[in-house]
DNA sequence: TGAATAGTGTCTTTCAGACAATATGCC
DNA sequence: GGCATATTGTCTGAAAGACACTATTCA
């Protein structure tokens, strides 16, 4: 008898679990925060609409399973992930204990455009308050990378990935409406972006608009 | 064969892995931000010292597993548990695929006194500088969970948490100072606490201080 | 010249930070 | 009275917020 225990790790009290990644994809399409979701075509829930994302597999972080995953699902590549969430209710998925980790990122759409997004599978863009029914606890997952991006959006510069390199001050502002839903003061909000330093002016001007063009700015560094 | 294909989860290319659960437990002690750790008294990393934790069961969410763990190991209970990082990094634990959901709460030291702690086993508080060397990346867990605790410090009223239910507010304001590691101004402190409406006075004094006592207070809500 | 959006400045209020003298209870 | 800590207010500068008119381009 051993004077010392081996750890009390027993497979019969503690079984491994399938450990699941999702992956909330936001953009701002059309002048409204969206979210990516794919339409399933296997069973179970065939048809229905649910977040990107995959198994673990066994030799990668679970950072890379979101990458990976998200690439084979949709094309996307080198996006910043953020961990968010952990779901893992026992009874959230009835076939097994799967525990969930979710990421969320933020996607210029400008850069993957749906037909090219379509050839891969059915992916569809949903207003952040139109989701479609969603399976297991994806929507408290959207909910949480929600209000994670919302933190974001605050206290750092994610804003930018939103945006294409260059844009004007008026679009940079709307992605601020639109995620925090509050309306902005034009010139105060110019004032602060200016101010901090956050954006800096290219000397180029929109092109090919039925107004006065505006002038395109850069994110700093 | 199936119009209709199954989910691919393979069994084979994507194994379940074991969820650890590992708690950062934090207080002030003798005024320093300190971590309780607890000695090992099993195989492997005999006589090292970690975080409290365990191994998830079946039935039960995993802030769930943290509380059953965190009671089991120290008799501590009734505590706010926050997710913070996930450590997934395929090497961590060189003996199986381990995935490690960590937690972070705060607890008032005096409520859980060492001669109590001690019962249950070799327990011991260390300061959040001067840490043992820990196993895996529980390094990592804790830094997470430090830079967690600030923000929360600075954007909820965790506060109240590492202190007894009526302190004064040089006690609250050494809270402050302690974690995040700064001298602040006694009445610009008070000023603000009082105007934020984050504290209110409850009238009765201190006892026993061989100076002018303080007025004690409360949180509010 | 009309439509549409870009661009701009001042005033007020609020919050953060610097700063030091008096008050009280205990021995 | 001496010691130790509690308690208190003003001034300044920075940032946030309210608010409306002129400028430019295109059709």
């Amino acid at each position: 008898m051993p004077i010392i225990e081996e750890e009390s790790f027993d497979p019969e009290i503690n079984p491994k679990a399938a450990i699941a990644v999702d992956v909330v994809i936001f953009s701002v399409v059309d002048e409204e925060l969206k979210v990516l979701l794919i339409q399933r075509d296997f069973w179970p829930f065939h048809g229905d609409w649910t977040l990107l994302g995959g198994y673990a597999s066994p030799k990668e972080t679970l950072e890379e399973t979101a990458k990976r995953e998200l690439f084979s699902q949709t094309g996307i590549e080198n996006v910043y992930l953020e961990q968010c969430h952990v779901m893992s209710d026992p009874g959230r998925d009835s076939r097994t204990r799967v525990v969930s980790i979710s990421f969320m990122a933020v996607i210029n759409s400008q850069d993957y455009q749906v037909p090219y997004l379509g050839e891969k599978a059915r992916l569809g863009w949903f207003g952040y308050k139109e989701l479609p029914p969603l399976m297991f606890d994806h929507a408290q997952i959207i909910q949480a990378a929600y209000i994670q991006l919302r933190q974001r959006l605050k206290y750092s510069n994610i804003a930018w990935r939103l945006l294409s390199k260059e844009f004007t001050l008026t679009e940079l502002q709307q992605v601020y409406e639109i995620i925090s839903g509050k309306k902005l003061d034009k010139r105060n909000f110019r004032k602060k972006v200016l101010v901090v330093g956050m954006v800096i002016p290219t000397k180029k001007r929109q092109h090919n608009v039925s107004h006065r063009p505006a002038e395109l700015f850069r994110f700093k560094k």
